[in-house]
DNA sequence: CTGTTAGCGCTTTCAG
DNA sequence: CTGAAAGCGCTAACAG
């Protein structure tokens, strides 16, 4: 027997020695099943190689290890696949975290009615009935508007990152709302990799902004680098922001202004959240947790503003 | 029943229909343990945040989704866990796919014991009998010496990634037997990391070398913002040279000089050799794929060598 | 405090 | 071709 008290000491020992010379190992998968317990949570997202989840996973993870569960992270390809791959997983664990921003609200709704310990991170959906942390994209975002306006940017684009995206349309309303401040932005499609930014790129400037306010960091990166592509220099020429502040961001050139988005307190807050799940408890849903927005070398004057 | 032909049509078309109304899953855990099949498989490796790990294992992914397998990753935190995380992983999957550059060559013998499909992923390890897939490191960085050499460069240090890295080691011994080009290379200590290149990069420039030889791309990018810091231009000043060609490398300013490791290709072929090992297969040892140098902006001339 | 027994949810095998 | 029965490797809930 492993773990109870209420047994002999001596006989443990023995035991204890014998699975030690037989490298014993008991089964995942019967525990499991035996007990309903697998010990493990399982992690779904939308794309493994998007550096902002790392952050997040990895505060996640060492919660996980520290009240002894295992973390298994699953990527779906497929659109659609969301729910099977959920379902799926969780046969083989006792709890979720959603990290997929743009999975079905259907979906989520059928997660939830399962009753599965099941937590969403930064995506906000209200009508459904799981517990859920994000971080607040909305008025960091606004800040950011505030900076690019004081510096007399006024017409702005926005190079959106996925339509489906919670966080896209967080940010996107903060950039409209920023009329308010004099910006008069235009949206481009685009995604939130180094690729799309740099392919949105010559569209946004056909509408002749002073500022390019990218989805994220990535993006940011990907921009500046067909502007400098074209001969122009940021921030001299065109002002350019990213969001998520990753590794990278401040080791640009130029460093990038962007959003500190608390990657590790996200990661952190979620396990907490999932463990009470765990534990059968309902855990109380915390406000959105706040980003800060941060000024390095990719902003200055508007040009042509007489900055 | 599922799959089976040997079944009356009619009857299976009503168990279907049966199935899908009352939203049936079969239990994963229940299936595996029943049939010793999982249908799925684990990846284990030591730092979920490394881009390069992401090529590969997007790769093996649509590979195993091919294959129909669903693909659990894992993260191993502490030193000395990875034998535990791989069997434990193990009684919930059916193969495992090593990624663990600096798992002790006991724990790999472990597994090669156990007789569990299992392949090593770049890092090739001798003595140890299992399958393993390796992008040949020597040959491209001996090339890169090479380039450098060319452009008058003779002082240089190796920004080094972990000891216990095959793949640092292989690439070291490339760097040393430069010297028959003419380099004069120099080892610091650093690592695979941004961070750790903006850090080695002083105690590199104490060496007073006309080119930075990093580790990875990561590290490169680390020196290269720290000099530009420090008022020194790459690659006028100073070359600098990364490894892997991450997404970011020809995004960067100056893009990068490095290796075009095969992501790819790798991660295919890992999961060809994996789904061989399921089958019950021997797979045979495929040769080191080969990586290829690629010149961009970030190395030139040798300062004062009259380039 | 021990040893035994009945399942967890499925697959597989073996008689009907 | 179908139905019933026997486990996969473990845990839990019992009687001894």
């Amino acid at each position: 027997m492993s773990g109870s008290l209420t047994v002999n000491p001596e006989m443990a020992e023995r035991v204890r020695r014998a699975t030690d010379e037989l490298e014993y190992r008991p089964n995942g998968a019967a525990q499991g099943l035996a007990s309903g317990m697998h010990r493990s949570v399982g992690v779904v997202l939308p794309d493994l190689s998007n550096p902002y989840f790392h952050g997040i996973i990895k505060a996640t993870n060492v919660g996980a290890a520290r009240d002894r569960y295992r973390m298994l992270v699953t990527e779906w390809q497929e659109p659609g696949e969301e729910l099977g791959v959920c379902l799926d997983v969780l046969s083989r664990v006792d709890g979720l975290l959603v990290l997929s921003t743009r999975m079905e609200t259907d979906s989520l709704r059928d997660l939830a009615a399962r009753g599965v310990p099941t937590v969403l991170v930064n995506r906000v959906e209200l009508g459904v009935d799981l517990p859920m942390v994000a971080v607040d994209n909305f008025s960091p975002m606004l800040e950011l508007c505030q900076h690019l306006a004081s510096l007399g940017h006024r017409r702005v684009v926005y190079l959106a990152g996925s339509p489906s995206a919670w966080q896209n349309r967080e940010r996107w309303k903060a950039v409209q709302q920023a009329r308010i401040l004099g910006l008069d932005p235009v949206m481009v499609a685009s995604d939130a990799t180094i690729e799309a930014g740099y392919e949105a790129t010559d569209e946004a400037l056909g509408h002749d902004p002073t500022a390019l306010i990218a989805f994220n960091d990535l993006a940011a990166l990907g921009a500046i680098a067909r502007l400098r592509e074209l001969g122009l220099k940021t921030p001299e020429d065109i002002s350019v922001t990213g969001f998520d502040d990753v590794a990278l961001a401040r080791y640009a050139d130029p460093a990038l202004t962007t959003i500190v988005s608390p990657k590790t307190a996200l990661g952190e807050q979620a396990w907490m959240m999932l463990e009470a799940s765990l534990r059968g408890e309902r855990p109380e849903q915390p406000p959105l947790l706040s980003a800060t927005f941060v000024q390095r070398a990719s902003t200055g004057p508007a040009k042509g503003s007489g900055g």
